[in-house]
DNA sequence: ATCCTTGCAAAGCATTTGCAGTCAC
DNA sequence: GTGACTGCAAATGCTTTGCAAGGAT
């Protein structure tokens, strides 16, 4: 896997550095949909003196290669993602967790119709926002306000 | 229209103040999804001593109590919209230009068919990236790098 | 009179940048 | 050896906050 992990990144104009591995083995670990912040603290496990502006960096260059995505920022950080396959994300208003929607036929071909007022679609983004299921257990019934935990 | 704008703003629990009422309009006015600053800039014109700090608290509200929308931050600061019907955008990947997608019977029958991990859906976010016309001519044929205007 | 809002300035974050030293090729 | 990469610290830019003065009910 470590080989692998080296030609990627090596075919993808990088130089394979420790830092680098490890920033994009860690987020391809990692399923959660990590901050840049969440990333280094992972990564520091093995690299102590990781800096985390490499983190930045070396996460910036993996979205801008193609070999991770950068989705957006929503309450406060932008989080990233190893999966690169067509697929969607749910977020929850309340505690901000980000969990992984399939992407299926019937969608694929609705967008897929879809008259766009671009010369070139890249990428299709598609959220929902709305609460998961602990927080909506947990905000009994109707009105609540954010809180920043899980 | 003031009229129906001050009991618009009352009845979402506001305060019809002089700054509330030209940030409001000002951004139903516009179409181009402004950011805190452009909306700024035009509420000046009315009202030259606005603060910035007031912008961002009044789109705050307003976006908090449904009353436009706020797009999730990319290249930067974050866009407003006071369109609040179901449409969808599209963002030019190089000069961060925002344009309206307008929703379509198969795109709402698949969205509401597909099965999502969430207690409860709020908001459908759909986006697509890529280049708008503009930038796609310009930017001849292949790789092209972020500039910041319009 | 009370409580919400404003405006200002200062603070807070997430992210980026400059640069000298280091590493991969 | 050369150019890319790292780590540090400082800088940047967007947004929020604290607080005294002003305004709405």
């Amino acid at each position: 896997m470590s080989a692998d992990l080296d030609s990627t990144l090596a075919s993808a104009g990088f130089r394979p550095t420790r830092q680098r591995r490890a920033v994009f083995e860690s987020l391809q670990a990692m399923r959660t949909h990590p901050t840049a912040e969440e990333v280094f603290s992972v990564v520091r496990r093995d690299l102590p003196h990781i800096s985390l502006a490499t983190v930045y960096k070396a996460l910036e260059s993996l979205a801008a290669s193609g070999l991770a995505l950068k989705l957006g920022c929503a309450e406060g950080s932008a989080r990233y993602d190893a999966r690169v396959d067509v697929h969607y994300h749910t977020r929850c208003r309340v505690c901000g967790h980000v969990a992984d929607v399939e992407a299926d036929g019937r969608i694929l071909g609705a967008l897929a119709g879809l008259p766009v007022p671009l010369a070139a679609v890249e990428q299709v983004r598609l959220e929902f926002h709305g609460l998961c299921a602990r927080c909506h257990a947990l905000g009994s019934g109707a009105g609540d306000r954010r809180s920043r935990n899980h």
